[in-house]
DNA sequence: ACCACAATGTACGAACTGGTTAGTTTGGTC
DNA sequence: GACCAAACTAACCAGTTCGTACATTGTGGT
């Protein structure tokens, strides 16, 4: 009784007071140092600002993340993690290899664009030639599951005999990324220069179907699409 | 003979004291301030150390570009001329259609390969929402020659009847652009990710040839790549 | 009831950084 | 050779920015 009695009063102060709430501190800094963070830079965002805008102070940054680039690599490693939390609601099972990495695609492009903090802050780190990410250790067993997906359907395709052999998964995976994060990475200058509204919808939807139909074409054998 | 005396004399002090030099001390702060904005960002270069790797002096920074945004802005016009000069050795007379554009993506890769300080000034002018390239007059018509380069080889594939009809040539830039930008902007995050070096000289001739392939797939009729 | 320690607030400072002020040198011209 | 605009130098300044020292409060265990 004394136990289950001091946890809800314990519950009931966190809630009304919110007093003395570190996980709550901690992830209240992160969110607002990601986007901080995305937005500006890493040299760009300004701690103070940072500060401001969380619900504690600058005193908590520095007793939680030791420095500016403690709270960065903090911030690059959340990004990373709630884009792997993402990804794994995409769903291809029970589905031809074809139709399989089709949906991979369009997930991938729409999942891209969904997340352009993420984008920015990949984007940021590799300015710095990723070398918070090298002294992450969160991090490195990431994209595994990407690649999972991708070589289970690729193999897949094999078997059905609609893939083309000789194809490296990672590579693929490669040029999917590199379609969908140039859209979002990317779509500043190229809209600006060539005058074009690269983030309209209509836009958005030709661009995506015309990844999915360049990464099915590239792996695909002829004549396996039907045409 | 007074004037060619004095000519020469002036182009012998122009040498031996290198004084009063005004294009060369804007052509060098430019030089100079081009790296370290692709190195450090705008945010994170700094212009006391900029003038110090200068052959002039701070003062002079600001003399001829006004401020750090001046200076950045003329850094980033001088990374697309640059690269547009370099795009005019560019030669596809005479090729087929099929032969033109495998001979115009494996250039692009190469040269957005060959100029990392541009492909990076690109990323950090993204990062600002392009709101610099917006304000430059200069740039505007530059990127109108890829575009018309591609454009001619598209119709005449349509007339050689190796293409398939439909298709948008700023599109098709737009997938030679991601696939090749990408191979540079993302390589660090890329490289550690998947504990691969995607710089090895064998791997960029994969992954160049993977491109040159992937597009020409995307763009060529079925069966007119002679499989 | 008390204590050790985690969590938090306040105020401040040293170094940095973009930008400027005031003045000097240079080279062409009449 | 006197003059003047353009090119250039050196020292300086004010606001910013990361980081810290010091003080205080809440909490869980005994």
């Amino acid at each position: 009784m004394s136990e289950s009695g001091s946890e809800v009063r314990k519950a009931a102060r966190k809630v009304s007071t919110r007093q003395q709430d570190p996980e709550g501190t901690r992830q209240n800094i992160i969110e607002v140092a990601s986007q901080e963070f995305a937005l500006n830079g890493l040299s760009g965002a300004r701690i103070d600002e940072i500060a401001a805008k969380t619900r504690s102070s600058k005193r908590m940054i520095y007793y939680y993340f030791g420095d500016k680039e403690g709270l960065y690599l903090s911030a690059l490693e959340s990004a990373y993690a709630t884009v792997r939390e993402g990804e794994a609601e995409l769903d291809i099972a029970g589905l031809s290899a074809v139709d399989g990495l089709r949906r991979l695609v369009e997930f991938t492009f729409t999942h891209h664009h969904q997340h352009e903090d993420f984008i920015r802050m990949v984007m940021i780190e590799n300015i710095h030639h990723g070398q918070y990410l090298e002294r992450s250790s969160v991090v490195r067993d990431l994209n595994v599951t990407a690649i999972a997906h991708i070589k289970d359907l690729y193999e897949r395709g094999l078997v059905e005999g609609q893939f083309r052999p000789g194809l490296d998964p990672l590579e693929i995976h490669w040029q999917i990324s590199a379609l969908c994060f140039f859209n979002v990475s990317n779509r500043a200058t190229f809209s600006r220069l060539f005058a074009r509204d690269f983030g309209a919808p209509d836009m958005l939807e030709r661009l995506k179907q015309n990844t999915v139909e360049m990464v099915l074409r590239y792996v695909a054998k002829p004549g396996a699409l039907g045409e």
